[in-house]
DNA sequence: AAATATAATTAACACTGTTAATATATGCAA
DNA sequence: TTGCATATATTAACAGTGTTAATTATATTT
């Protein structure tokens, strides 16, 4: 990598840890050209130097933020082994990470702003994430209730998008406690 | 109701079926105050005489697509007894009803088009729409396994929630037929 | 130092939701 | 029917959005 790509991509990080800090201190609706040009210290037209569009932009926010959930998730304590318990710690902990964030949540899984030529890669991301933290407990469950894995994972992927979405945009249920009840009985019921 | 409640509420629906068209037709990037005006024969200020802004216009839409999302799911034929084949059977038509009309399930599911205020309101209705049409379902599930009703109504609804998002927002998997697979088995797991 | 190439900026366009001021239509009393 | 008051609808305007083109400033090379 020439000088010329090294100082490129250090700009285009700038706007990407801009618009990420943005979306984590004042969420998604305080997000705009102006407001992370603002906060990188450049002009809204520069950013289109740098990235097609503010699409592409939050495309890479996006895959930063998997990682960063991947690592919060896996930096908290769980059983060693793979087990009910384990089970409901991970995925307690996975919903932690986007109720601290809800912007990254609406960022993730429920605004369309995203451009659908980047959707299969984020699919893929999304995939190897939930793969990378639950793949023993899938495994696990495949095995011990005859079921093909993959049914697992979008089972378990399917309910925690569900339950996150009423929680954090409808704010149903109104209480944490309660939210993690629920969560934790349907992660021991599947 | 006198005369001018009846006249008004005339021409408040003016505006909400225009908005319920628009979605249904072109989408929710389709929708804004001067189409929605245009549509129904007026001026865009004008909705503001009849609903405090547009996310109220919206929450009136939201409550008109549950009652036809309801009716679109009992008017398909499924089989009489609460069983295995009618879970499956309406659960595919709820779904159905979202993948015709994808704009009505971003309004509903994922859009910030909502005001806080009327969260409350609409959790309930979704919680009746699904209660009303799968309240057997659930009753059996409930006493087979022996689990509280509540959890296996949320843990439904949120595999619906969640896998509709990824079909219609990811486009995961891209395929019809797949996604209806997927569907069924996650039921069947249920 | 001058010429060229690169990067960043401002101005502008076509949108958005919303409000205030203005115009139009309606109902009613004289 | 005319004049007035009220209710309703419209246009103008504001502050914001994403994005592009034209322009200015900066850096590089000759």
């Amino acid at each position: 990598m020439n000088n010329k790509d090294i100082q490129e991509n250090r700009v285009r990080s700038f706007f990407i840890e801009s618009t990420k800090s943005t979306i984590k201190g004042e969420g998604i609706k305080a997000v705009s050209a102006r407001n992370i040009a603002k906060d990188a210290g450049y002009s809204y037209a520069t950013i289109y130097n740098y990235f097609t569009d503010l699409k592409e932009l939050f495309t890479f926010c996006i895959a930063d933020f998997i990682v960063e959930c991947r690592d919060f998730v896996n930096n908290a304590k769980h059983p060693d082994k793979a087990s009910k318990e384990s089970f409901i710690s991970k995925s307690k902990a996975l919903c932690n990470y986007f109720i601290q964030y809800p912007g990254i949540f609406e960022l993730i899984f429920t605004e369309q702003m995203v451009e659908v030529r980047y959707n299969e890669k984020i699919s893929a991301d999304i995939d190897l994430l939930y793969n990378s933290i639950f793949g023993d407990e899938y495994k696990r469950l495949s095995k011990k209730r005859d079921v093909d894995i993959s049914i697992i994972s979008e089972l378990h992927r399917s309910v925690i998008t569900g339950l996150l979405s009423k929680y954090l945009l409808r704010r149903t249920p109104s209480d944490y406690r309660e939210f993690m009840l629920i969560l934790e009985q349907c992660i021991k019921y599947i």
